[in-house]
DNA sequence: CAGATTTAGTAGCGAGTCAAAACTATTGCA
DNA sequence: TGCAATAGTTTTGACTCGCTACTAAATCTG
């Protein structure tokens, strides 16, 4: 009798958690679609709030999100038609386009939604576990992955802080105080 | 200048922490392919491993996934063309059918992947964190979304304990000691 | 410095997802 | 008995996303 087999099993809480993400991905997702956009829309809408003038290019953002150039470049060309970037070709380097936020753009990023919701009302202490928690299990996936996490702007050995800011030796480029404070798709970790 | 709306951003936590887990979501994806298995599928098929035997229709996974009965049954269809689970239709009710995790299935449902791995990596206390906070995530999305939280058998108000197992007042059935402590879609919480 | 190679991005194809609506079969109700 | 409700399936259509092929620009090399 198959279905037997059903009642020798029991899942783990390694699986349990890993299905409980997932969980709820999938339920922000249905909702996310409220504010007409899609989860890889969404991802890379974030990613761009969050990264600094040096890592805003399609190819940065497939690495980062694992996924391809060609999607990425689709996922833009929507961002673009919707309001919430806009594309700027490289004046040193003319193969390469950065895309940015539009006002509207940074408020649809910075917008919340059950999730969030649903995070704001834990306490300080469970936010911070989470969130470590997160970021942990993110880093083994992408070295996993074969993948580069992405590190912060001022964690980088090639930052020296300034006054009001930093530098860059790597690319020879003044850092504002909100620069240094984002991703950086060259950032190789102090 | 449009872009310098930009440096005026920064991401709260909260959204932050929203980020982390899509995006854990998104990687654990990329990579739950080598089992030939969609997030969709998969997800049904961890909802199945973890379901009492009354809870294992088209309509129940639908409503716990948040999702449509037709997209379940295709969903279905698939699962039993790999082999995962086989379909069974009730004596009872010559509408409704149950899908039940074949040997493969059960295998393929408990196997580790690089999220249960990151998992496992962590401490227990942080472990248990974690699960607690996605819990209360879960359960604040659903009620939000307006759909129920599917409990599990014997912590139901329709739950009578007996030895080595219990009984389920409401369908009038003798339950094994395995059945009390899976989800049940009749379940009302004591 | 001309030609080959590499790199960035885009276009289009195609397999696949998933929700909505239409449909069938069965059951329950009046 | 007929009507409504329910369970599931099928179909359709919009959309996703990886893959391949392509263009343009930059870089490397003999």
């Amino acid at each position: 009798m198959i279905i037997s087999t059903r009642y020798i099993f029991t899942m783990d809480n390694d699986i349990y958690i890993r299905e409980l993400i997932n969980r709820v991905a999938r339920l922000d997702a249905t909702t996310a679609w409220q504010q007409d956009l899609n989860p890889a829309q969404r991802a890379a809408l974030n990613y761009l709030a969050r990264a600094n003038r040096f890592s805003c290019s399609p190819s940065h953002v497939a690495e980062y999100l694992g996924s391809t150039r060609g999607t990425i470049s689709q996922t833009f060309k929507a961002l673009v038609k919707k309001g919430y970037v806009t594309e700027q070709r490289s004046e040193t380097d003319k193969r390469v386009v950065s895309f940015h936020l539009t006002d509207i753009g940074v408020s649809v990023a910075a917008a919340s939604n059950h999730v969030s919701d649903g995070v704001s009302n834990m306490s300080e202490h469970a936010k911070n576990n989470l969130m470590t928690s997160l970021e942990t299990l993110v880093r083994s996936l992408i070295t996993e992955n074969g993948g580069r996490a992405f590190g912060v702007c001022n964690q980088c050995r090639h930052f020296e802080s300034r006054k009001n800011g930093g530098h860059c030796t790597l690319l020879s480029e003044n850092l504002t105080a909100l620069d240094i404070t984002k991703i950086c798709h060259e950032q190789d970790a102090a």
